[in-house]
DNA sequence: CAAGAACGATACTGACCGGTAACACCCGTG
DNA sequence: CACGGGTGTTACCGGTCAGTATCGTTCTTG
């Protein structure tokens, strides 16, 4: 099913640029939703335009090409997905051990919401088997630090091999998602915070 | 990159039909490649046809549609994918245990492989968000069997909770996989086999 | 040999794609 | 008020896409 341009509503539209949002801002806004919901590849730029109630010519002034703005959004959600640590690192102060199992409970949110469509990055990678594409710097430079931010946290609480746990929790994660995307949150998916729990239990000693 | 007719070499055309192989095959054929090496949405019927030495007519007299040739080749990938099973039960007869992990060491290879792009299926499942699509039903058919048939050995191997093991190694598998496609056989995937080996042995007594 | 089915080649349709040109407009700054 | 940058609008370009029509060929089968 081709997303067609006329299939934003006046109302979402509206959404996006009630005050007085930059179109910079509604592009970027939309083309991440658009780009998540229905993969990059089905979406046009007209629909992208249409959907952050502006058109092509001014989304061409702000981006030199569509794979730029693919690049910028995944920058986007990178950016968003990071912000995670931070938050956890607010909510358990010191203890890392929480934070871990923080980091387990809130992928699990995304994991068990029906709308969800797993990592846009990891889609994207999947989307995009050009090496060359400007999107697979985003998506490398991010899968590297998410690595390194777990096994940091792997590290601080006190996991006898950080390095283990911090590859299996990935591993773990990455495959949930897709298990999810394939055969629903009911499916091996809904064994993901059990396993991670076992996976940090195992670890603390 | 798109993938346009003319990439396809007269060497790769005769490789598929050096005999009198009819064309229905040697289309299903040349799809499948080409689908997984470059995503579904991203080659043209065209450009299939061409690579099979025909042309698009032959092809809309043998499959209704693009989305059922999509269909039909992801039922082709599930069938290959099944003949696993039998390989193994050959080669190890009535050693279950053996059996499961020579299933991980055959994944490892794949996962491994620089030119390896992930489960075709799962691929189909992030390329494909739209829950009518003829394919959908294929990986779903499949997802399933696959993970009844690694409880059913994980069962037989005698391991203390078959439902467990054979969830954990799907997302196990799954997840390796995925991250193999965005930070290469070097990340988190690289621990495939000892975390899929420690699996198995804390489940087998 | 005759008939018919399958196949190959070419051309075409209508739609959509990414990207650009030209021009009118609004709005803040001087 | 004049001006100039950012924006909206429309039309357009070349190309590709899925899918179809037509016709000639080849090959099998009776």
């Amino acid at each position: 099913m081709p997303v067609t341009a006329t299939t934003a509503s006046p109302a979402e539209a509206a959404f996006n640029h009630s005050d007085k949002v930059p179109p910079r801002t509604r592009i970027l806004c939309s083309a991440r939703e658009l780009f998540y919901r229905h993969g990059i590849r089905s979406v046009g730029v007209e629909a992208i335009a249409e959907a952050a109630g502006t058109n092509k010519m001014t989304l061409y002034r702000h981006f030199a090409s569509k794979d730029e703005l693919i690049a910028e959004c995944l920058r986007l959600f990178a950016e968003e997905a990071n912000g995670v640590w931070v938050t956890l690192a607010a909510k358990h102060p010191g203890d890392e051990a929480a934070q871990l199992r923080g980091w387990l409970a809130a992928a699990a949110v995304r994991i068990t919401d029906p709308e969800d469509r797993g990592c846009a990055l990891a889609n994207a990678a999947i989307e995009i088997p050009d090496r060359n594409h400007p999107a697979r710097r985003v998506i490398e430079t991010f899968k590297s630090a998410q690595h390194d931010r777990l096994l940091a946290l792997a590290r601080a609480a006190g996991a006898n091999e950080p390095q283990v746990l911090a590859d299996n929790l990935i591993m773990l994660l990455e495959g949930a998602r897709v298990c999810a995307q394939s055969t629903g949150p009911d499916g091996p998916a809904g064994r993901f915070v059990r396993t991670g729990e076992a996976l940090i239990a195992a670890q603390l000693c």
